[in-house]
DNA sequence: TGTTAATTAGAACATATGTTTTTGATTTGG
DNA sequence: CCAAATCAAAAACATATGTTCTAATTAACA
């Protein structure tokens, strides 16, 4: 129990259970009869009359004159934005662009991320595989939310196609005079300079995201 | 825009545009009515009638005979969790255990995870200060996000105190006989052998978070 | 152009639904 | 134990709300 509810009586924490399931289930909240229903009671009155209480207690919000206008007042929870996973990112493979029939496909590999992490940006999302970003401090399995562009500021830290290389990298960009700087997020590491004909920008991180 | 919507006259997209935000306002779907003066409809039929292309094209669900039941077939969007940021790791400085009332704390730092990336579990986070942790693949003013524990099981990520040392650092955890061994997340680092009375576990890291 | 389908309009209907009232039971505090 | 507050029950009320019907208007199309 997140809290302690010492001062709902039992009937009332029975109708926030069910409210709480009947949304999670339904995507809409549910009438003052179908408490009743579903908790038991005998009179839509005695509904209303713990509804009253749980809104005074701050657990509720209704709309007067509404109807399913109950909403959970903790339940503030944010939209969340479906990303999809197009690929794996991998020194010496081409990062695919993301196209409108790749994002739409419909047995996409999704993640679920809050606008905090996408920072209202149009991302894609890649999974890393092997370690040779590790000087980017991108291990095996990681994944990377990548904002799509072809250019970007100094210190900004991006996809870069290295094409003499054949590899894409996950680097911090500077432009310094006729070369561009790539320094790696490991302050240990070295930088390394290349030409910027030799380069080509896939993609700006956003965020960097390991599960255990 | 996501879809290209060229299934959809203006007067649908203006309702389905509705729709969207009024949700976004309020915590419950609107009535007929709501969408009819939301929209300048002149008629409920109207309404009704476009809501049914809506539900036939996929866009929308309706529940028949109940008020308020629309709701936005794309916008299955996963719940989402609202995790306190405790404080901040950083070497010599020991984790402060998350207690009830530093949870609910209402000026709490937050940050809004989905069910994958807390997987379930009772999380909190803390943000990473300085470089110290860097043979962890985490970096200054990443954020990690652990499950309060003080055991723990072979190849799992924890923090780790380290009392004679007297700093808490994140690692591979191995019991290998008498001893236990500390293992970086960075293949390239040495692992590190610990008496087991020297040692506290504090968390385990679930998910580690890097913005840009 | 004429014919059909799609859309809009207005009104009325049926009922789903929040609210109130009255009465009675149960609990609480002194 | 009594009085007051709290809670429950049943019924009735008022209206918010989804739905339907019919007709007019516009768009699609061949």
């Amino acid at each position: 129990m997140y809290s302690q509810m010492g001062d709902l009586s039992s009937r009332q924490q029975k109708i926030l259970q069910f409210l709480i399931e009947f949304m999670d289930d339904n995507q809409y909240p549910p009438s003052v009869r179908e408490i009743q229903d579903g908790c038991d009671i005998s009179s839509t009155s005695v509904v209303d009359y713990n509804l009253r209480r749980l809104e005074e207690k701050g657990y509720i919000h209704r709309g007067k004159e509404i109807s399913r206008s109950i909403s959970l007042e903790s339940n503030q929870s944010k939209r969340t934005i479906p990303v999809p996973i197009l690929g794996k990112i991998a020194a010496g493979v081409p990062l695919p662009m993301p196209s409108e029939s790749d994002v739409w496909s419909s047995d996409q590999e999704m993640l679920e991320l809050t606008e905090d992490q996408t920072q209202g940006k149009n991302v894609f999302a890649l999974m890393v595989e092997g370690t040779s970003m590790i000087d980017a401090l991108i291990n095996d399995g990681d994944i990377v939310v990548l904002e799509p562009t072809s250019s970007c500021d100094n210190g900004e830290m991006v996809a870069v196609w290295l094409k003499s290389e054949n590899e894409t990298t996950l680097k911090k960009f500077f432009h310094e005079g006729e070369k561009i700087r790539l320094q790696p997020m490991n302050a240990t590491m070295s930088p390394i300079y290349v030409d910027p004909a030799n380069i080509e920008i896939q993609g700006r991180v956003v965020t960097a995201i390991r599960s255990m």
